[in-house]
DNA sequence: CTTGAAAGCTAATGTCATTAGCCAGCGATG
DNA sequence: CATCGCTGGCTAATGACATTAGCTTTCAAG
């Protein structure tokens, strides 16, 4: 192997500095490359495209963020756990709202393990309320919809009214539980 | 007024139908102009920019999806209220992926009469519950993320499972449902 | 009939992504 | 030690787009 210069480890590792600094949609191969030192056209030799970067990107940020989820339920079992994962959800995403907002949605092959650690962590969470299997994937369903539709809409400004978040969000967890707790082995 | 051809209004409406169509990253001005059988500059006699154009489109889905809800709740109040609003949302996204996709967050003072309207619809299907000014802002924000954060997941494909998603958004409303009742209110 | 603004057009610029094809450095091989 | 081939970088070129400048046409009001 010659000049060990870049790798595709280091150009995501540049790249999630600028996803970082100014967002999801400032990550551009132009962007990178300058940032490298380099032309543009040199990153096709780490990285296939500017797609593959992102979906690199969203991994290496998923892998971290179910890390930092992980790192929260340890230890904790029931109510106490999936307050503390929750927490975690939304303290991560106010930490790192650029990088949260790097996550794809769509299911790529490539990131398919890491979101299915992300689920075995939250079922891990939900272990205590003795959910039969499906009930539980709906559950884990629901607290997923909860923390993230409340990180994009706070990441997102959508919340515009001056009463305190922190507020709102335990609330959103409050309910979470209570949703658990009530819930109905129907069908 | 010369040649009435174009007109704003209906740049926006060529603007949806590429949104409908083809997801709200393939809204481009290169796109609609031709749609329009017009020069990409013409536009710019319309509308300001792209940017301004995806405002315009925010806008005008919000308001649909606005008349949409407010549709659901008329008549109803309570968790009867509370239900068929919620299903309402989604039962919009899952007929208009793109365009709820398109709806842009971050406060645009143009739009910002319209998300208004969104959170009185809110407020308005929780009005039976009860809750003294600051907590139904905070009981809004916790319907709102739910809904949204379903929404956004399942139009992203983020729910792999085989589970019904029927019944996992009925195990939400439930949890919201449940939340809203055990409300105490605290501090 | 004249005229002026509205609405369209062409030409040009700048930013990106991406491809093609060239060149240099370096480690292994003889 | 000389050379070969890979690797990583480069320049040039192409093709989308957005956006600006400046010209032209059309129509309606006077």
């Amino acid at each position: 192997m010659a000049r060990a210069a870049l790798s595709s480890k280091a150009v995501v590792g540049l790249a999630l500095e600028i996803v970082d600094e100014s967002g999801p949609a400032a990550l551009t191969l132009a962007a990178v490359a300058a940032r490298a030192g380099v032309a543009p056209p040199s990153l096709y030799k780490h990285v296939r495209n500017l797609a593959e970067l992102r979906v690199l990107v969203s991994g290496q940020v998923m892998e971290e963020f179910a890390e930092h989820g992980n790192a929260a339920v340890l230890g904790r079992s029931g109510d106490d756990a999936l307050r503390a994962l929750m927490r975690a959800w939304r303290a991560y995403v106010v930490r790192n709202p650029h990088r949260y907002a790097a996550i794809l949605q769509s299911p790529e092959p490539a990131t398919a393990a890491i979101a299915e650690r992300l689920v075995d962590i939250l079922l891990a969470a939900l272990r205590a309320y003795d959910l039969e299997g499906s009930q539980a994937i709906h559950a884990a369903r629901c607290m997923r919809a909860a923390a993230h539709g409340f990180a994009v809409l706070e990441t997102g400004g959508a919340f515009q009214l001056p009463e305190d978040l922190d507020e709102s969000y335990e609330l959103l967890i409050d309910m979470v539980i209570a949703g658990l707790r009530r819930e109905p082995p129907r069908s």
